[in-house]
DNA sequence: ATCGATACCGTAAACGATTACGAAAATTGT
DNA sequence: ACAATTTTCGTAATCGTTTACGGTATCGAT
């Protein structure tokens, strides 16, 4: 079955030449309807795909796209590439990883831009990036180079596109169902302070506290790394505060730091939901699995996979439009509707709060099937 | 910086041709030490990449490998990708994630493959099959296409390369384990049937039993499908069995099977790892954090990815070699011993037994050190 | 000094697409 | 019917690298 086929075999098959077919490829103005479709048929028939290196080659150009993320290792990166995979896999495009080891080693970070940049492999880059990114986007963004940055924790650079979270309402959000359930000595475990979203979170906490008209205990607000060990640590603190300082509920600022801190209560004897109320943030897929299940608020990384990956191709395409303004250029599965970017986009994705049992309401918002044995694995 | 870097700028600026330059980018013959010397000193100097769309086209290569995974969103997925992504990343090759989205979809899982040999874009495979495979690799076998794959549940296709987990034998001693702590009646938890993983735990069950001159009770094996519920379900079973033949330790085939068991045991009142001991199979991230912490059996993914990775290298740039067959061409990080790989080679990594509190022997083999709370992030 | 071998290196032709440019064909207006 | 457009399509150059092939240097042996 059709060892080598190339653009050639498919031009002399359809009895055009070869720049015809290329033109139907990238759906190109300037070729009749009626041979544009003899053209696909005969690809059709003939089950032919086009050559991506050299049309990256010949166009500069790559139906490549770039992945920079960290390592897949963390709780919801999984989740963000599988909506991303889905997008992608739907065009003629494909997914180039580039996974970053180290967290810290800014080193690597912008060796592997610099590669990006030089190797000009892909037409377009997803970037998430957990820390400050300004000085590693401007190689990019200079060059025009499609970029699209996902849940970026600093301040994103001027005028380059990027889509993240509302973090603000999801702990507003949290800290309120907690308020709602009658604690009034609620704790927060801070993410580090390092990245925007800690602040953020922060933010929605003492909104809450203030609308409910709770004076904020800075006792009760302490920073940790995102990691077990730190959580348990910070409840442990707040465990050891004399008894009527003590919180009756922890917010904690991800999923990890609330495990901590439910395994610090058990050590003594502290019961969730009933002594404490344990409310985390990201919705880890193992969350569901806990031991009481965790209430949580859910980060939409799926959708912001799927939506960031639809973004950038937009871009790709319309880049790749730009010197031939031409009709249409897009693919049936990316929306048309978003065809035109060019003022930077920005958008904020909505989380949901999960209710669990964790913080002692389970049948309060969701209904008795929610329980916590179920996992969104497909 | 070096806006548009090109072999031939090279060549200009190390005084000799195109041709030379490439030959010391591919660690070819035939270049004096001292010209080689020079040509790569230029090169870093002036921060060179090769454009690798354009070697692509060239050489017939290309520098890219293809990874084709089942959902990142499995548990054990990243750590492998963890693996092959830092391996690869030591590399001047780049990695392309084709992922497939649901299992049950063979015709994706085909067409995915047909598009991989039809762009001709990659030019080794990695991939993880979590069903039957022949029919799918015969396209790139039969191509001498370097494949390899990874813990293959079917039975792989004669002579092609694949790297596996010693399921039987972890298997086995996570059932001895619970023998030697007391118990006579375990009951096993099957995965799926229609994948040969499922047969060989089965297998390990049955010898270690053998072994301690346990007799088999038939009702005490029931199949699940590897996820939380089934589990859940396959415990109640066992649980509503007489009490004499109730068992006290189940061995799950999967960790989501134990959540499941350990779940069911909670509603019933009983105590993990009191009333029943649990052990998994998997060791998922999460699995230390639950409570009680899992017993598992640990499938070192990470090990494999980088071993995997390192293989398929050693096959890409063989075969590489193939035409021209001259003396070195290995990189620094891919072990050198590897070299030749003629007979198409078959490892089988060992897994190992990771005690924690939910079998009721914590402090049996392992220091105080490693207790539940402790992750494996890095 | 001459002859092979050998080591080194350059020339030029691919590789499979894209695209500027211009020519031919079809369409329109008059 | 003819000029002016407009639509459609082919020619040929080009992208950056690899590699077959052939040409010099170099060197030890005769």
């Amino acid at each position: 079955m059709a060892e080598k086929l190339t653009i050639r075999d498919i031009a002399r098959l359809a009895g055009v030449s070869k720049a015809t077919v290329s033109r139907v490829l990238n759906q190109k103005p300037d070729v009749d309807p009626a041979t544009r479709e003899r053209i696909l048929r005969v690809m059709e028939e003939q089950g032919f795909v086009p050559n991506i290196a050299a049309s990256g080659l010949a166009g500069g150009r790559s139906r490549l796209l770039g992945a920079l993320i960290p390592s897949l290792t963390w709780p919801l990166i999984p989740e963000l590439m599988r909506g991303v995979g889905e997008v992608v896999g739907a065009t003629p495009y494909e997914l180039i990883l580039y996974s970053i080891n180290d967290v810290n080693h800014e080193k690597d970070r912008s060796d592997i831009i610099s590669r990006i940049v030089r190797t000009r492999l892909v037409s377009g880059l997803l970037a998430v990036f957990p820390g400050p990114s300004a000085k590693y986007l401007a190689a990019l963004h200079s060059r025009s180079f499609p970029v699209l940055l996902i849940d970026d924790q600093g301040i994103p650079p001027e005028n380059t596109p990027w889509i993240s979270v509302d973090n603000r309402v999801g702990a507003y959000e949290a800290t309120r169902h907690l308020i709602r359930l009658g604690h009034r000595r609620i704790a927060h475990i801070q993410g580090p302070l390092k990245y925007q979203v800690s602040h953020d979170r922060y933010r929605g906490y003492c909104d809450a506290l203030e609308e409910a008209g709770i004076p904020l205990d800075p006792a009760l607000v302490l920073e940790g790394d995102f990691m077990p060990q730190t959580g348990r640590a910070c409840a442990n603190a707040f465990f050891d505060l004399p008894p009527e300082r003590r919180p009756t509920a922890i917010f904690a600022g991800s999923d990890y730091m609330a495990y901590g801190a439910i395994a610090a209560a058990e050590q003594r004897g502290l019961r969730v939901p009933d002594d404490v109320a344990v409310v985390g943030f990201d919705d880890n897929p193992s969350s569901a699995h806990m031991e009481p299940p965790l209430t949580t608020v859910r980060q939409p990384f799926y959708e912001m996979g799927r939506r960031a990956a639809e973004m950038l191709l937009a871009f790709v395409e319309a880049s790749r439009m730009m010197h031939h303004p031409s009709q249409n250029g897009q693919f049936a599965s990316v929306t048309p509707s978003a065809a035109v970017f060019d003022p930077p986009v920005r958008v904020k994705m909505p989380t949901s709060l999960i209710i669990r049992a964790s913080c002692g309401a389970s049948r309060h918002l969701h209904s008795p099937s929610e329980q916590g044995g179920g996992d969104r694995s497909r």
